[in-house]
Order: structure tokens, then sequence, then C-alpha cells
RNA sequence: GGGUCGCUAGCUCAGCGGUAGAGCACUCGGCUUUUAACCGAUUGGUCCUGAGUUCGAAUCUCAGGCGACCCA
């Protein structure tokens, strides 16, 4: 603070208008990497950026000056600033002293390979761009509280380089899928997010009201019924990439609001969409990695196509040996389970519950490398189509990568009597005091009466998939700013 | 919702019943090839909040707050 006033008084702004630079620092440390050690080169360059690191030595001054693109030394000498300031002999101390680790400044200078192999910038006149009045965190132990990284972003960002890197993939990810799916004749199409009724998904919404209308609105939960609608209206390839919101706890591997990708292609069916993913996935992963094997939390993940498919069905007779196609009643699933001590809750209600029980149990999490998971039971999945072969389930995956759910997709149920009969169904559920379970969408319902084709739909949550791509543990950390609880005074 | 752990200087942490500590940062002094610069000095605290136990609490107990992780 006193330092702003300081350079007020000597006619500087503390804060700059703006200022031009030449260069940006990774341009010149390419151009010049192949200058020898105390050489100089003669043309004059301009850079701008964050002081990072102050080491002043009597008449000389290191600093380490960054900008988005990365570092450069300025070589600061009493002898050249004064030089070029003939009329200013306090030059070089205003600019050791009145500057401080932290600070946006701009400087003008020469290029300069120092004795010991820095790149610098030999400075010949500097400007202050603006000043910091809050110090930076411990330079070398960086942020270690996870809480202050969350809260305060920039401070994480500006001494993490870990998660610098972690936003400029998930940008690098996003625009990847995006170009992928317009190269394919894919419509982003944006569809709202406050609704008079949340569908598309089993989970709460949030709510809030709108004045003028007086009317109580919610919060998307999924973008699937308008997307689905925008289908029967003729466009056969939509997307949506944008915010969903669900009213439900928070954890490693959800965040109240998060971003989702759902894709709808006509004429297509749930085995098309399996290659869909896998060629969409593996793309913007090659984009974003340089390849599609990746390291995750220690492990090796092989994102290269194509991936493993099984039955859940299958799966959970190879983790627990029991045959779920054998269960007549829910009763003997239940005993079965017991038996393997699987734990049995009340609200699966059916055999099939039941078996997306002992799926959740045994298998999921230990799904690491990329499984295409098949065939669900038609009890959770009201708005897929029936299985063409298989009495009770529906034509359904779910892929699942490092334990976690990371896609959905289905045939969708384009038949207007089964999908009011379904619907009907989860209306009864949440009656009953399932708070999660859907409700009829009579205006969704109206929609496909009106015909809609054969299509293929896919869900891919975007979050956990940066998580996957960044080496991430925590949702949290590929969230830019996550919901946290507001602290109780303004400590931090 | 349950369990475990954490919260002390701007940052990173030590101290675990007897005067509140270190490194870095800040301030001052020295230093023309440093890059965690170095050397010397000074400064900096609601020990998360509240109640209790005690002659005495950052430390022990209880309640609360916020967070992390695990489980549901």
């Amino acid at each position: 603070m006193e330092k702003a006033r300081a350079l007020e008084a000597l006619g500087q702004a503390p804060y700059a208008l703006n200022f031009a630079p030449s260069h940006r620092t990774a341009a010149l440390q390419q151009a010049h990497a192949d200058l020898p050690n105390g050489q100089e080169r003669p043309e004059q360059v301009a850079v701008a950026g964050r002081v990072m690191t102050r080491r002043v030595m009597g008449r000389l001054a290191f600093f380490t000056l960054t900008d988005e693109t990365g570092p450069i030394q300025l070589f600061i000498e009493r002898a050249a600033l004064e030089a070029a300031h003939p009329d200013n002999p306090e030059v070089f101390q205003q600019l050791t002293t009145l500057t401080d680790a932290g600070d946006w400044i701009g400087v003008h200078g020469t290029l300069k390979r120092t004795d010991r192999g820095e790149l610098s910038v030999r400075v010949h006149d500097w400007c202050m761009l603006a000043k910091a009045l809050q110090p930076l965190p411990d330079k070398w132990h960086g942020l270690a509280d996870v809480e202050t990284r969350y809260r305060q972003r920039h401070l994480d960002l500006i001494v993490s380089p870990h998660t610098r890197e972690t936003f400029r993939r998930r940008a690098r990810l996003v625009s990847a899928m995006r170009r992928w799916l317009d190269e394919r004749d894919f419509l982003e199409i944006e569809t709202p997010v406050l609704q008079t009724q949340a569908g598309g998904a089993d989970a709460r919404p949030f709510e809030t009201h709108h004045n003028a209308l007086d009317l109580p609105l919610t919060l998307r939960i999924a973008t699937e019924l308008h997307l689905k609608r925008l289908v029967v209206g003729g466009f056969e390839r939509v997307y949506e990439l944008g915010r969903i919101f669900r009213n439900e706890g928070v954890s490693t591997r959800h965040n109240p609001e998060f971003t989702s990708v759902e894709i709808y292609q006509a004429y297509a069916d749930y085995h098309d969409m399996i290659e869909l993913t896998e060629q969409l996935i593996a793309t913007a992963t090659r984009e974003v990695c340089g390849g599609t094997v990746i390291p995750y939390q220690g492990t090796t993940i092989d994102l290269t196509p194509p991936w493993t498919r099984a039955t859940m069905h299958e799966l959970v007779q190879r983790a627990t040996s029991l045959d779920f196609n054998a269960f007549t009643s829910r009763d003997q699933a239940a005993t079965a389970m017991r038996a393997a001590d699987l734990e049995v809750p009340e609200a699966a209600d059916s055999v099939g519950r039941l078996l997306v029980e002992a799926f959740e149990q045994r298998v999921e999490t230990f799904l690491i490398q990329p499984t295409v998971v098949l065939d669900y039971p038609v009890e959770n999945s009201p708005l897929a189509r029936a299985h063409r072969s298989k009495p009770g389930l529906v034509e359904r995956f779910e892929l699942f990568i490092a334990g976690r759910e990371t896609a959905n997709a289905f045939s969708e149920l384009i038949d207007p009597v089964d999908q009011r009969r379904r619907l009907e169904q989860q209306q009864e559920r949440r009656r009953a005091g399932d708070p999660e379970a859907q409700t009829v969408d009579e205006d969704f319902l109206a929609a496909l009466e009106v015909g809609m084709p054969p299509t293929g739909g896919l869900g891919i949550g975007i979050d956990r998939l940066v998580m996957l791509l960044t080496d991430s543990p925590s949702i949290r950390d590929v969230i830019a700013f996550p919901l946290l609880r507001p602290e109780p005074r303004g400590e931090g």
C-alpha cells in the first residue's frame, strides 16, 4: 500500500492503462534457444507479466517475470538503467524497492543469456502495470491447503502449474468434442435451463421462482427431453454441451452443478452409439493428451478402441457367481444376495433393481479399464427402449472408466404409449416416496405422438472425463469454482 | 447421514499442561551472474469459535463452525 503511494508520488500510476508487449516469453525462449551463454542480442523487446521471484544484490538484480506462456528472467543492472535514464539517478532503486513478488510489470530491453545459461531481458526501462497489495503464497511449498486452493482459485492458478494445465486441458477437451461433433453435422442447440418440470434423469432439482409470472421453476437435471423434441422436429443430429444442476450431495465425484454433453442421432441404435462414444472420446483424448494411453492415479488406462463390452448380467455373475437370469422373484434374488454377503436395501423392490445393487456393490469400482456395460433392467431406465430380444431389459449401456460412470446411452424409447406407461410407473414410485423418481411430462409425450424416428442417445459427464485426462482425484480439481459452504467469518 | 483426520504469523509447518516458535514472505542494512540467491537485524498471533476442567489450556473435555478423506 505504501509502495503504491510512493509510486504515485513519483508520478507513476500503480495501475497502468495498457502496455504493448512485443513478445510472449515462450516465443522468446523458443526463438533464442541457441543463444550461447554470455551472448547478447541487439533487438529491443517488450514483455509484460507477473513478478514471481526477486533476487537483488547491490547494483545488480534478477527477477523472474511470468506471463501466460511461462517465465523469463529479467537482468537488471544499475549501470544500464541509469544510462538509459540520465534524468533519474534513482531508477534502479525505484525498481528494486517499489516492486514486490506478485506485481504485474512491463519492461523494455534487449536479450542476453547469462553466464549461467538463463535467457534474460536486460532491462532498460520498466513500468508498474498493477501493484499487488497481498503477497503471493509460499513460492516453494505452494498452496498445500486444499480449501484455499478451491476458495481462492486465482492463487492456486498463480502457483500451481498442474492446476493451470488442468483447465487448459478442460478447455481443449470441450473444444475438441464440439469440433468433432460439428464436423459430423451435429447441431448444437441450447435448451432451457429454467423449466416448469425437470425431467430426463433420476434426480432432485433445484427450485426457484419467476416473479413476473409468479411461477415456480426448477433448474434442469438433464437436457434429454428437449433434445428429443428437437429430433421429433426434424433435426436428425443434435447435441448440447452445458451445465446441469442436481440437488444432491457433494463428494469427490459429485458437484451440484456439472457439465454434460448429450448427443442424439436419428436412425441409430445403442450399438451405433458405442462406436460413436469410442471415437469421440478417443479423438478428444488424443488431442488433449497426445495419445490414448494415459496415467490415472498410479495406474495406466488404455482408451484405445475398441473397449471391452459385457452385459451387466455377465459382470455380476463373474463377480458374485449369482445368475440373475435364473431368479424369478425378488425374494429369491434377495436370499441369494444375502448368502453371497451382499446388502439388500428395502428400496430395491425388484429382481432388476437388485441386479443393479449387486453391480454397484461388487463390479462398478473394479472397472478400471474402459468397459461398456450393456443391457440394464427396465425398472431403472424409463426412457430407454425395450431390448429387442431380452424381456425385462432395455437397450442401454453405461461406460465405466476408473471405477466411475462416465457415459450413459440407449436406443431411445420412441413409442409414446410405452413411454407414457413407463413414466406413469415412475410417478407411482414418486408418490410412494422416492424423490428422485421421474414425472409424466405431457409436452414430451405429445411430441412423441407426432412421431420420433429411431434414435440413439448418449450422455457424457465432461467433468469426470476431465478428471481422467488430468489425473485429478476429485471433481473439485476440474471445476474452477466448486461449490463450498461459505466461510462464517472473513478469514482467508 | 456415519466414521477418521485437520484448523497455530501473509504462506508452509513445529510445539501437545508451565513466557507463542522455525523457514519463506514483509521492513532495514550489505553484496554486479543470481535462479528456493546469500549474510545480518527487525517486525509480525482472536493458536477456528464458545463453554468447561485446572493454580495455569494452543495443548485435556464437551458443544459448535469450516474443510479433507472414507463409508452409505
